[in-house]
DNA sequence: TTATTTGGTTTATAAAGTAAACTAAACTAC
DNA sequence: GTAGTTTAGTTTACTTTATAAACCAAATAA
């Protein structure tokens, strides 16, 4: 089989752990997102935003108690190329 | 003439530069009224609360590039208070 | 091999809210 | 009238998320 070439938006460490994550679930707030993969805040924010710029999440931004909240789900195209990625490493990995 | 009790809610040096600020704009952003009152922004929170709970001014809060807004404006009971305020203080002024 | 680009990461700064600590004034009590 | 309490304003530190600058490593070009 042949080796396509990787999607560069998931094949980055912490984008891919935050879509892996994703794909799990309905929608995760950003904190939740930062302890699960242990990501810097800043780092994470730069990250959401690759991927948002990418049309793979949505970012939904609001005010929860007063606090800034920011929500962020999976896109069907985000959910496409991650399937896809995960196809095309699959010949990489010998299988 | 009578010494009116004045409106306690007005009668703090912070509140009553908010409201004598805003009586005469449509509307202010947190930072400028922060800016033109020389307050710490955790004290014009605070005080900003106490207006907004007393219904004297509108708290609208949003997102402007990225970043939390707050947009303040002085309610109509707001106005009125002011108007009051500065009536019944006169008294005491000598006038 | 050195130079350049690219991209991830950290660190610092930004906006605004809240809670805790401190202070000062006012009011109660003795 | 002095001591003790309540109340309210203020500062300080911390919270959430975004952004920009600095840094570093890997990949590419010269």
């Amino acid at each position: 089989m042949a080796f396509t070439p990787l999607d560069p938006v998931l094949h980055s460490q912490l984008r891919l752990a935050v879509v892996s994550l994703l794909i799990g679930l309905e929608s995760a707030e950003f904190g939740f997102i930062k302890e699960e993969t242990n990501a810097t805040q800043g780092n994470l924010s730069a990250q959401l935003k690759k991927l948002a710029d990418a049309d793979y999440i949505k970012i939904k931004k609001s005010f929860k108690n007063n606090y800034p909240n920011t929500q962020v789900s999976l896109t069907k195209k985000g959910r496409d190329a991650f399937e896809k990625y995960v196809n095309d490493i699959s010949a990489y990995l010998g299988k």
